[in-house]
DNA sequence: ACTATTTCGTCATGGCGGTTTACAAATTAG
DNA sequence: CTAATTTGTAAACCGCCATGACGAAATAGT
């Protein structure tokens, strides 16, 4: 019963859909819908102007989602300003909900938003899954699974979709881990493993808190470079609002982009790549240090503390960042690059020495770098919020689910 | 009068119409453009089943295309199929077309191309514009684009825009050459240079070359890389059907990638950018060799000859590609990569070094390399075609200027 | 207090675009 | 020569949005 959500999340509202009178009908529930979740409570008269239809239409589609249950109307606002007021619209609060889960080296979590964006239950389990079977994990994911949605049902809300973050490279048909270092994975269909009843996304952990970046980031722009680290280096590239995937869906390797092109080996048959430089465990063994566990902590608890080998290991990690970084901007000439994930907690100290490397390197204005706000929570975040995006997208496909 | 075509050409027809009726309408008078365009002579019955409209609505959208010139009806097709034969549709041979025009280091071409995309006018003229002033080199090219125009219109044409090609950066608002270190121009608006009364595009040389790539090579996919070089190296980024343009216009800069992050400085600011050893100054210089005109036939021969200097010279140049598109393909995960523009003359030294390094940094299955056919015809076809693509992206915008 | 003005939401009407249905025309199969 | 098949078109219909008019509900002015 796991249908795909439709791969690839489109930015803007309702790509695919057929160019007829319905899918325009489609279309413009859809901008509707993304109107009111963007500027927040409006009038019909308000969202009319916005879109660029006239009150009337806006009327007719505003009932339809009202019926469907997915706007509410919350009354006669009360402005200072001439006229009738209107009545607002919000999106709302109950009916579907985006389920987000994340699969992470130390830790399991699950979580349901509404449409209106508000993280509605969660449930975190801590644990090493390091090299654990997919079976016993995803087992575990199940048990938060059936927490979250025991909650969210008792708040009034029903499953729209579930978006897994995992932590390496997942094929097209966002279904099938292809390759999990961290965890040791390769080539596992979780379609088989979490058998829901309703539509199933798997993407990479990186992608996800990239989008949860532009979607949750204040000032995030369209283009944008963001780039994450947990064991290995992910960047995801997001272009026109929209995430590159690559022909495989394995974009955004960053990890493996030669820094010294006759450096150390690499377990991926070059030498010299990022990651032997800017990996985790790269920077853990330069600094002098060993740990099983929250090794991203140690590492930016002795950095605060003042140690001077973790603060050089962690110099010599942004350097090496700005000269992959340095290749990234100039071929995709983003609007900013943002340090997400774990990169962010140790952005004090990687920063300077990245941004040094990268305005040497270039021509003219740098590409301005960002330090994401959402840090770890991104990915989880991310992956709820895109099955939100999914139902905004086409509100009438949920609709008939309901 | 030089209004800016669809800026950063869509992919598919129509991208930017309003989600009205009339908008639907033009997004389906560009759909049938496209079939037409893109099977050859067609059915109306055939082209209802191709985009999933009914025969009914199709004939009234045809209907609009004859009426405004677009398409013509061939008259009845004899097949060996049962049933009344259908009445062949061609794009039309005459009406708008679409001119590109090239500036080049050593030339200056222009071109017609009707909307079938036969070349039916061109003019061509050599000689150095190296560091020249670019009034009178535009001056020249006008004079070369008077005699395309006048002899298309002698065929029957008339010109639906002009697209001019040139080796350097241009600004988003397709106008504005930033930096074209070759001519030596700096920060020039090309729009008052040349006062036509269609619109007017300049982009860069090595995009319209990728293109080319795009809409004339064969089996050439919707995600790929293009590559070419003349004094810079540029690379084109082509994701689904469509140029990847960056923030400011100037994505696809391969050339300042970090090859060697302590290698020889660059103008740039950098060092060890590729450039500085796949650029056609260091190649040439490596090769002991030097040259103001012709620099690459001049290499080529050389090579060809068995010039082992040369030969070298030219497998360094290979392996430093190689580890700049090692970067470029982790990040991008494209289906293929094509050597174009003056590459593709020197792909047969350059390849093997570049292929072997490629596969030996690529975990998996490496991304296959290939050369492109059009060569330096790129970049001008692609110029004439970008705007026989806006053309079939919306026929009713053409019409009325008709 | 009362009227004029402004804005909101809705209804009836109409135009536009594609679908459905029906039919004549043109070909092949038997 | 008839039956079957396919094409192109015309007429009626339906869905969707625009237009214009109206009542409702607020403010501004006298």
């Amino acid at each position: 019963m796991t249908a795909p959500l439709h791969e690839a999340h489109p930015a803007g509202p309702g790509r695919a859909l057929p160019n007829t009178q319905q899918g325009m009908r489609r279309r413009n529930l859809a901008r509707v819908m993304h109107t009111v979740s963007a500027e927040g409570p409006l009038s019909r008269a308000a969202v009319a102007s916005h879109i660029g239809l006239t009150r009337a239409a806006v009327s007719t589609l505003v009932d339809e989602l009202i019926r469907s249950g997915l706007l509410e109307e919350l009354g006669p606002e009360r402005p200072g300003r001439v006229g009738r007021p209107g009545s607002a619209l919000a999106v709302s609060g109950h009916g579907p909900a985006g389920i987000g889960a994340e699969v992470g080296v130390d830790h399991l979590a699950v979580c349901a938003v509404d449409l209106r964006g508000e993280v509605r239950s969660r449930a975190v389990r801590h644990g090493a899954n390091r090299g654990r079977a997919p079976e016993p994990v995803i087992e575990e994911l199940i048990e938060l699974l059936r927490r979250v949605l025991a909650e969210a049902e008792r708040e009034g809300l029903w499953p729209a979709g579930l978006a897994v973050a995992v932590p390496g490279l997942v094929a097209r048909d966002a279904r099938t881990v292809v390759r999990a270092p961290n965890l040791d994975w390769r080539d596992t269909d979780l379609g088989p493993l979490l058998p829901v009843d309703f539509p199933l996304t798997v993407g990479n952990e990186a992608n996800f808190g990239a989008l949860a970046e532009l979607w949750l980031g204040e000032g995030t722009p369209r283009d944008f470079l963001h780039v994450s680290a947990e064991i290995g280096i992910g960047a995801a590239v997001v272009v026109d609002g929209g995430l590159l995937h690559g022909t495989r869906g394995f974009a955004g390797e960053l990890g493996h982009v030669p820094v010294q092109p006759d450096g150390p080996e690499c377990p991926c048959g070059g030498r010299g790549c990022l990651e032997q430089y800017a990996g985790e465990e790269a920077v853990l063994r330069a600094a002098g240090l060993e740990s099983d566990e929250d090794r991203v902590g140690l590492l930016a608890g002795r950095a605060a503390e003042g140690d001077e080998d973790v603060r050089r290991a962690l110099r010599d990690a942004g350097t090496a960042l700005g000269v992959a970084l340095t290749g990234a901007v100039n071929l995709l000439d983003p609007e900013s690059v943002v340090l997400g994930g774990a990169l962010a907690g140790l952005a004090p100290w990687l920063l300077p020495s990245l941004e040094a490397e990268l305005d040497r390197r270039t021509a003219g204005p740098a590409c301005p770098v960002s330090v994401s706000r959402l840090g770890p929570e991104g990915p989880l975040l991310g992956a709820a919020h895109s099955v939100v995006r999914a139902v905004l997208d086409d509100p009438v496909a949920v609709a008939e689910r309901a």
